[in-house]
DNA sequence: TGAATTCAATGCAAGACAGTACAAAAACAG
DNA sequence: CTGTTTTTGTACTGTCTTGCATTGAATTCA
């Protein structure tokens, strides 16, 4: 990271910032979300962000190095509201309630009317060729099975689960509705189809529990 | 579909083709399913095809359309694939196995060892600012559903499954775990850890069967 | 007030890209 | 052998895109 990333309270030397990055990044993020990675052009980015482009080659380095920053904050938001829906919650149903709920908040509202999830459905196609971008995106995979499985275990030692319960592969297989909202949203499916979709995978992964 | 695409014996006027438009179609599938849309240029599908660019565009019009022309050719080798492994299996287990088989088949070979779903890793970035490519997108998915719903319902006149089974549901979650293969395949996971999450999820789907 | 520092904005250069024009080649028909 | 038809192959054009150079503007420090 750069001094010119900092949000300190700091004075600096030069003119200010006329935005600060964060608010581009948000910018820049939002447009690549809708575009994709080569889809979106440095014209989409400028007018996204509100910085020019010497501004942005100043700030985040090439294009992308921009889209990598931008998956890195993708991260940090996701990490943020997963862990909050999945630990302000007092059993297991209920914070899958609302680890689903607030992704599709995400998926269906935006820009454009169904934009799915940024990562699932705009890194997957660079993966192949761009070695940096694969690995973000199986970084945040992991991160999802992870949080899920912690909250899973949480949900085992309180009683609510079988002690004999395989938390990893059930984190797995909740993860694995997400993606599928994360695909079925940006195709345009119906936010009711998805919901009935959430129902039933929250009965199925819960069956065994009290 | 043009003259040009057919592919019985009659004899033809001029010069004959170098090579047959569905051979060509295979490359600039698999030139697509690697690079996505925005990310195959016309000289890359012109090395994949065998065809230069002037023979691309009389035989399939522009690149949308060339890509609109593989989505529809994955679509059919999909179809038969999956009905052939779920109709030709006796049991429901049976099914879902060689459903998942075949899916892990194609995600991890190819030119690229981890390509993932053609449709699901390349379309869905397209998806938003393309209203083909999206109703395509979501004609595969509604596919998928429609022919592991038929093969729940079939499961149940079986009597494998309750009577009172909602086989849509099952087949919607049952295609969830197959489009967290297709991403987490492009993300690089291990055969391993999808052979796992396949086992787990037919146990969780069929917790109910006999 | 003046020097130093940092950012903004216009604009430019090199290259990539999609799509096409045109002529040569390879078949058939008479 | 000559003309017709269809495809191939080369080369071209105009446009888009990335990345940067340069100049001017806004602010702080002495």
């Amino acid at each position: 990271m750069q001094d010119s990333t900092k949000t300190d309270g700091r004075r600096h030397r030069g003119r200010p910032r006329r935005i600060s990055p964060d608010a581009a990044l948000d910018g820049a993020l939002d447009a690549f979300w809708t575009g994709g990675y080569n889809g979106t052009t440095l014209d989409d980015l400028s007018a996204a962000t509100g910085m020019n482009r010497p501004s942005l080659y100043a700030t985040f380095g090439d294009k992308r190095h921009l889209y990598l920053h931008a998956l890195g904050r993708f991260g940090q938001m996701m990490e943020a509201a997963v862990k909050s829906a999945l630990d302000e919650a007092p059993t297991i149903r209920e914070a899958l309630t609302r680890f689903y709920g607030g992704a599709l908040g995400v998926y269906l509202s935006g820009s454009t009317e169904a934009r799915g999830c940024f990562v699932i459905c705009t890194a997957t196609v660079e993966a192949p060729q761009e070695p940096e971008i694969r690995q973000a995106l199986q970084t945040v995979l992991a991160l999802i099975d992870a949080l899920l499985a912690a909250r899973f275990r949480q949900a085992v030692d309180a009683g609510e689960l079988p002690a004999d319960t395989d938390v990893d592969i059930l984190g797995a297989l909740a993860a694995a509705t997400l993606h599928s909202l994360a695909v079925r949203a940006r195709a345009g499916t119906p936010r009711a189809a998805l919901e009935a979709l959430v129902t039933a995978s929250i009965d199925r992964l819960l069956h065994s529990a009290h």
